[in-house]
DNA sequence: GATGAATGAGAATTCATTCAT
DNA sequence: TATGAATGAATTCTCATTCAT
C-alpha cells in the first residue's frame, strides 16, 4: 500500500496559496497547483472536492489559527486593554509576515467566498472580530478608550485599514515595510479611540 | 432600429455594473451584460475591446469623478484642513450612496485590475490619494494634526477602512447604514491624527 | 447576422443517431457528433443543453411520429381490428426500415432514458402502447380475438418481441431480412390471440 | 485479514450485479463494487482483468446455468414438446425470480457486450436458443405445432417478449407480477404456434 | 452601426487501472 | 494475496470573441 504521505494535503494547500497569489483564484488552474505540489492532477481531488474547497480550507486554517492565538491572549488577566490591542495587531501582522502569498490571497479572495456561500471560516473570523470588540469594551470600562466609540464602525474600519496595508506590503514589501507600518497603525488605532485625557 | 444610439456606451457600463455586482466580474457573461443593456452581444464589442476594458472604464470613470470633485474642494481657500477632510470623506460616501452596485464592484474587483496591468484609472486614483495626503499636510502645518503621523500609513489605512465599511453597507445596507457610519468614521479618522491638545 | 440555418438542429440529430448507433450512447463524444454534423462542438450546445437531451429529443421525435401515424389509422372506421393490428406492426417496421441506425439506438438506449428520468417521449410512447391495447380490445368485442387474453402481458410481450427482431435486423440485415420477418411476426401475433375458431 | 478468501470472486460478482443494476454498467464505479463486496479496489483486479470482464463473467455464468438446466430437461424422453416449452419458460423465469438485479443487468447490458466483442457467453446463449428451436421442431413433428412457423422469427420474437416482461417486472414487481405474467406468456407462446386444431 | 449564430480554446472533474508497500 | 493512494487520459461544457449578413 502506498501510504498517504500525511503531508500531501498540506503540500496542496501550500501550492494553492502560491498559485492563487500569483494568478488569482479564478485564473488558477488545478493542473498548476498539482504541478507546484509535485503531484498529479487527480491527486488534488483525492484531498479536496473541488477548487473552491481548497480556497475555503485556506481561510479556515488561517482564521482558526488567528482566532485561537487571539483567544489565548484575551484570556490573560495581566494585560491592559491597550496592551491587548497591541497584541491583537501584532498577531495579525505576524500571521502574515512570513506568508506574503497568503496575505495576497486573503486580501483578494476572501470576499468572493463570503459572498458565495456560508464558508467554514466565518465562525472563526467572526469570533476574531468579536474578541477585538471585547478588548475595546474592556478599555472603555477601564477608562482608557472613549465610551462614545461606535464599536461596529471601529472594528470594521480597523480591520479594513489593516487589511489594506497588508495588501500593499504583500505586493511591494520594499515600499511598504511591514514592521515599520505596524507601529504607525498601532498609533493610529489607539489615538482614534483613546480618551483625550 | 433602436433609438437613443448615443448613450449605448453608457447603457453597457450601467448594465456591466449591475451584472458584475451580482455575479462577480469573473463569473459575469458578456451575453448577460448585453441583455441587461438591451443590445446584442456583438454591439458590446463595438464599444469595448474586451470584457476587461469595460471594468477598466468603470474604474476610470469612478476615480476621474472622485478626483475631480475632490480637486475642486481642495483648491478652496475658505476651508480648514479639518473641513476638507470631512468633505473628502463625504465625497467618497456620496459617490457610492446611490450606487450600491458600483460600490460592490469597486470593493471586489479593483485589486484584480491593479494587479493585472497598469490600468487607466490609477492616475486618478493616485491623484485622489495624494490630495488626501496634501490635506493632512495642511492640517499639520495648521497645527491641528499631529506632525508625527505616518502619512503613507494614514492614507492607506483610512482608505482601506472606508472601503471595507462601504463594502459592508453595499451588502447589508440595513445592518450597516451608510450615513450613520459616516460620522463615526469621520470621528475615528480625525481623532487618530488630531493633536491631543 | 449569420442566420440560424434552420436545419442545423436536424443535422445534429442525424449525426447523433449515426454516432450513437456506432459507438453506443455512453461512448459517443460530443466532438464526434459535431464533426459528423460538420459543425463545431460549441454549436451543439447552441441547440441542445447537453448530451442526454439529444438522446431525449431523438426518442421524442420517434415516438411522436409513430404515435401520430398510429392514431390516424386507429380512427378509421373502415378497418377491422385485425387489419389495424397489421397496420400497427407495419408502421413500426416502416418507421425503422430506412433508419437502421435509429433502430439500433432505439433498442440499445431507450431503457437508459426510461430509468434515468421522466423523459419527454414517454407520453407518446405510452399513447402508442395504449392504442395497441385498444385495437385488441376492439378485436375482442368483434369476436376475433380471445377474450381471456391478458392485455398487459400481450402488449409488452409483443412490443419486446418486435423490438428484438428489429434489433437483429439492424445489426445483420442480411441474416434477418425485415420484410420477410414482418409477415412471420404478424402471423405469430395474430395466432397468439385469435379465437381458435 | 479478511476471512472467507475462497469466495471473494463470487462476492465481487454479487456486488457487481447490485451496482450495475442500480447505476447501469457505464455509470458504475469499480470502487463502488469493491465497497459493496467489502474488499479493496485493488483486489477486484486480482480476480478480474477489467470492468468489462466482470460483466462478461456475469452473463457467462447466467447463460451457462440456463443452458445447462435446459439441456437436462430437453434430454428427457418422458416429456412432450409442449411440456418442454413450458419448462423452458419456467426455467428462464425461475432463473430471475429471485435475482431482480440480475434481470435488470441482463436486460440493460447484454446488448452492449454483444455488440462489443465476441463474449464468452454467446456459446451458451446460442445453445440455449438452439434448444428452444429444437423443442419447437419436435412439436412440429408431433403435430402439435404448426409446420409453417418461421423458427428464427419465433425464437427471437419469444425471447424478446420474455425479456421485456422480465424487465418490467424487475423494475416494478408490484405492477408486473412475475408468476402471474408467466402463465399469460405461456398461453401466448403456445397459441402463437399451436396447430389450429 | 447592429446583430447573434458560430467558433474553439480552455479547464474542471472523473475514474479505470496501476503498483509500491 | 491484499491494499488503496496515486495517476493522467479522456470528455463535457462554457463563454469571450469573431464575422457574415
Amino acid at each position: 500500500m502506498r501510504t498517504k504521505t500525511g503531508n500531501k494535503e498540506q503540500r496542496i494547500l501550500d501550492a494553492a496559496v502560491a498559485i492563487f497569489a500569483r494568478d488569482g483564484y479564478h485564473h488558477s488552474r488545478i493542473s498548476d497547483i498539482a504541478e507546484q505540489a509535485g503531484i498529479s492532477v487527480g491527486s488534488v481531488y483525492l484531498y479536496f472536492g473541488d477548487k473552491e474547497s481548497i480556497l475555503n480550507r485556506l481561510f479556515s486554517d488561517l482564521w482558526a489559527r488567528l482566532a485561537g492565538e487571539l483567544e489565548v491572549q484575551c484570556r490573560r488577566q495581566d494585560l491592559t486593554a491597550v496592551e491587548k490591542l497591541d497584541i491583537m495587531i501584532d498577531l495579525i501582522f505576524n500571521g502574515f509576515a512570513h506568508h506574503a502569498d497568503l496575505a495576497v490571497v486573503f486580501v483578494n479572495e476572501q470576499n468572493f467566498l463570503l459572498e458565495h456561500s456560508r464558508p467554514d471560516f466565518v465562525k472563526h473570523y467572526e469570533a476574531y472580530l468579536r474578541m477585538g470588540t471585547q478588548i475595546v469594551r474592556e478599555g472603555i470600562k477601564q477608562g482608557v478608550f472613549r465610551p462614545d466609540v461606535d464599536l461596529v464602525v471601529l472594528r470594521h474600519f480597523t480591520f479594513g485599514g489593516i487589511r489594506h496595508l497588508i495588501h500593499l506590503w504583500a505586493h511591494e514589501p520594499k515600499r511598504f515595510p511591514l514592521l515599520q507600518m505596524r507601529s504607525g497603525i498601532k498609533e493610529l488605532v489607539k489615538n482614534s479611540i483613546r480618551t483625550s485625557r
